[in-house]
DNA sequence: GTGAAAGCGCTAACAA
DNA sequence: TTGTTAGCGCTTTCAC
C-alpha cells in the first residue's frame, strides 16, 4: 500500500537494484532478456518500493494510452431497459484483464452523434472506442470505420453492407423464436407480436423470429401483430386493442419489457390474470423491471456479460493489429421463464 | 472533424503560424501574454489543424491526468435500484465541463474493497477518486482519506467522525418526513414503517425521518414498523405480517423501491387496491420499476443528477487546494406522486 | 511579447 | 546480458 512515501521512479529502483534503467524497463516488458538473477534482484526492488511504471511516461512514450472511450447517453427514463450498468460492469471488468481501461465521456451537443470522438482521438487520449448506442441507428459507427479508428460496435451494422469493422450483436430473432416454441409448449396458439415500426432494424429482427417459428408451427400470423414505439403506453393500448377482439391472443410477444410493461398494465385494467390460466406475456431484455413486477416477467435476457467479453477480445485484436476475417460475434439471449408465462 | 492527415503537433502549429513552439503553448495556457495579432494568427493555426495537445506529453510535463477514478462493482439484480446510469451520466456531464473525464475500474479481488485504488494512484493514471458504495459503508474511503488522496464521496461516511474528506449525500430524514406529510394530507393516519436491519445506517437515517414526523403529528408508531433486508421478498412478507392484523396500517411507508415492489406482490396477493381507496405505498430511490410498476409507486426521487454536478464542485475544489471548509452537501430527495397514493 | 533550453519518466535502438 | 543515447510532446524557467 502506498503512502506518503515519494512515489519511485525507474531511476529509484535501478539506484537500488545497482542496475541501469534501462535494466529495470526490460525486467517489466521482456524479462526474458534478464539473467534470471538479475531479474530477481530487480523484481525485489520493484516490490519493496512499490514501484508501478508511470503512466503518462509510457503513454508518451509508446504512443499508446490502452483506454478505451465510451460514450455514455442520458439514461433513459420510462423505460424497463437500464442495461447499461451489467454491460459496463462486464466491459470494465474484462478491460482489466486485457490491460485496458474505460473512459468515460459525454457530447456536448447531444443531437451529434459524432461529438466528442474526433477530440479525444487528436489528443491521443483514447486508443479506440466501443459503441454501444446502436438501438437508434449509428452514425458514430461509420464514422469512425471511415476513418479507420480502432473500435468495436455493440450491434451490427444494420443497413450498412460495406462497414468492415467489428462488432458483437444478440440474436434477437432465435430469441423470439425460442419464446416462440416456449409459449407453443405451454399450450399457445394465438400469439400476437407486439412489435415496434417496421424502420427498427432490431424490432424487425425480433419480429422475424416470430413470423417464421409461427409458421414453421402452423400457426396464424396474419392479423396478429400490432405495430408503435418504445413506450409502456402504447404496450398498454396495443394489449387492449388485441384483446378487445372477437378472437383474442391467449399470450402477448412483446418486442421489449417495457412494451410488456405496458401489456401488463392492460391486462390489471381489465381484471385478467397474466400467466397460466390468464393470458401469457413475454418481454425482450430481462430488465429490473421484470424481475420485479408482480408475477415476474418472463423475459430474453441480453447477454451482457459474454457481450462485454466479446467487445474486448475483439478490441485486442484489432489494436494488437491481429486480423480476424469474421470479426463478428452473435450471440443468443437466453429465455428466462417468470410467472407470467 | 480529423482524417487520415497526421496528427499536428504544437512544432506542426509554431510552422504554420511562424512562430515558436513556446509560443503556441502560451497561447493555449496563458493567451493573455500574446499580443492579440499574434494570438488570432496561432489561434487560427490551431483551428486549421485541427491540433490538440497531446494528453500524455502534457500529463507527464504537469504530473496531472485529469482523470477521476471511478470503481464500478457487480450490478446488483433483483433489486429495484439501478441508479448508477443516472449518476454516472451527470458525473461525466460535469467532468466534461471541468476539464476531467471518468475512468471506471473494478477490482481483482472484489471482496477487497481497497483493492484497485492504490495501483492507479502510484502510476499516476487518475488525480483523484469518487467513491460511491456508500450502501454497505466504505472502508475505501477511510483509507484513501488516511493518505490524503483527493477524493469524493457519495455519501456520508456514517460512524466516522474524524473523517475530514469531502462528500454529498441525501437527507433521507427529510424525505422520509415529506412522505409522512403526504399520506397523512391523503388522509392517513396508520402509517407504518417498512425498514431495514438497524445496522443501517441510511435505513435509520430515513427511519429517523418516518418516526420524527409522525411523533410531530401526534400519530402512534410504537409497534407500527418491521425491519428486514433489502429484497422483494421481505417486503412481500413484512406487508402480508403488517396487513394481517386486527388494526391494519392504511399505508406502507417503504425504506427503498425494492422493498415497496415486495410490499404491491403483497396487496395483489390479497387483492388489495394499491393506492386511495386501498393501501398506500410509498418507496425510496425512484427506481426505473417505480416508474414503470402498475399503478406507478410513489417515490422519494434521488436528486442524482444535483449529486454528480456537487461531487464534481468540491473534486475540483480538492483538486486545484481551494479549501472549503464545510466541504459537504446534503440534498433532499423529491417525492414523486404516482398511482400508489 | 517572444524564443531558447531543459527535462518530466519512460522505452526503442544501438553499443558494449 | 547490460548500459548508453536519444527523444516522445509538452510546459516551465529564464534570457532576450
Amino acid at each position: 500500500m502506498a503512502g506518503q512515501r515519494p512515489v519511485a521512479t525507474l531511476a529509484t529502483v535501478a539506484e537500488a537494484a545497482g542496475v541501469s534503467r534501462q535494466t529495470v524497463s526490460n525486467a517489466l516488458n521482456s524479462p526474458e532478456l534478464l539473467r534470471p538473477d538479475t531479474l530477481a534482484r530487480v523484481q525485489e526492488a520493484i516490490e519493496t518500493l512499490g514501484y508501478r511504471p508511470n503512466r503518462a511516461a509510457r503513454n508518451l512514450r509508446t504512443r499508446a494510452s490502452h483506454l478505451v472511450g465510451l460514450r455514455v447517453e442520458p439514461a433513459l427514463e420510462g423505460t424497463a431497459s437500464g442495461l447499461m450498468d451489467r454491460f459496463l460492469h462486464s466491459l470494465v471488468e474484462t478491460c482489466r484483464t486485457a490491460d485496458l481501461h474505460v473512459l468515460l465521456f459525454t457530447a456536448e451537443d447531444v443531437n451529434d452523434p459524432l461529438d466528442g470522438y474526433d477530440g479525444l482521438l487528436q489528443s491521443a487520449a483514447v486508443d479506440a472506442f466501443v459503441v454501444t448506442d446502436t438501438y437508434r441507428g449509428n452514425p458514430a459507427a461509420s464514422w469512425l470505420d471511415q476513418h479507420q479508428v480502432p473500435f468495436v460496435a455493440f450491434g451490427r451494422p444494420w443497413g450498412e453492407p460495406t462497414a468492415t469493422h467489428p462488432w458483437v450483436d444478440v440474436d434477437g430473432h432465435a430469441g423470439v423464436a425460442a419464446a416462440v416454441d416456449h409459449l407453443v409448449d405451454r399450450g399457445h396458439r394465438r400469439i400476437a407480436w407486439v412489435g415496434w415500426q417496421d424502420t427498427s432494424f432490431i424490432g424487425e429482427d425480433r419480429r422475424g423470429g416470430w413470423l417464421a417459428r409461427m409458421t414453421e408451427r402452423g400457426l396464424p400470423t396474419e392479423g396478429w401483430e400490432l405495430r408503435g414505439e418504445d413506450t409502456v403506453d402504447y404496450g398498454r393500448r396495443a394489449a387492449h386493442d388485441l384483446l378487445d377482439r372477437a378472437e383474442a391472443p391467449t399470450a402477448l410477444l412483446c418486442v421489449s419489457d417495457t412494451v410488456a410493461m405496458g401489456a401488463l398494465h392492460a391486462l390489471a385494467e381489465r381484471g385478467i390474470h397474466p400467466g397460466p390460466g390468464g393470458v401469457g406475456v413475454v418481454g425482450f431484455d430481462d430488465s429490473l423491471a421484470a424481475q420485479l413486477v408482480t408475477p415476474g416477467l418472463t423475459s430474453l435476457r441480453q447477454p451482457l456479460e459474454q457481450i462485454g467479453v466479446e467487445v474486448v477480445r475483439l478490441l485486442k485484436d484489432r489494436l494488437e493489429l491481429r486480423t480476424s476475417d469474421e470479426p463478428h460475434v452473435i450471440l443468443s439471449p437466453e429465455l428466462v421463464v417468470r410467472g407470467t408465462t
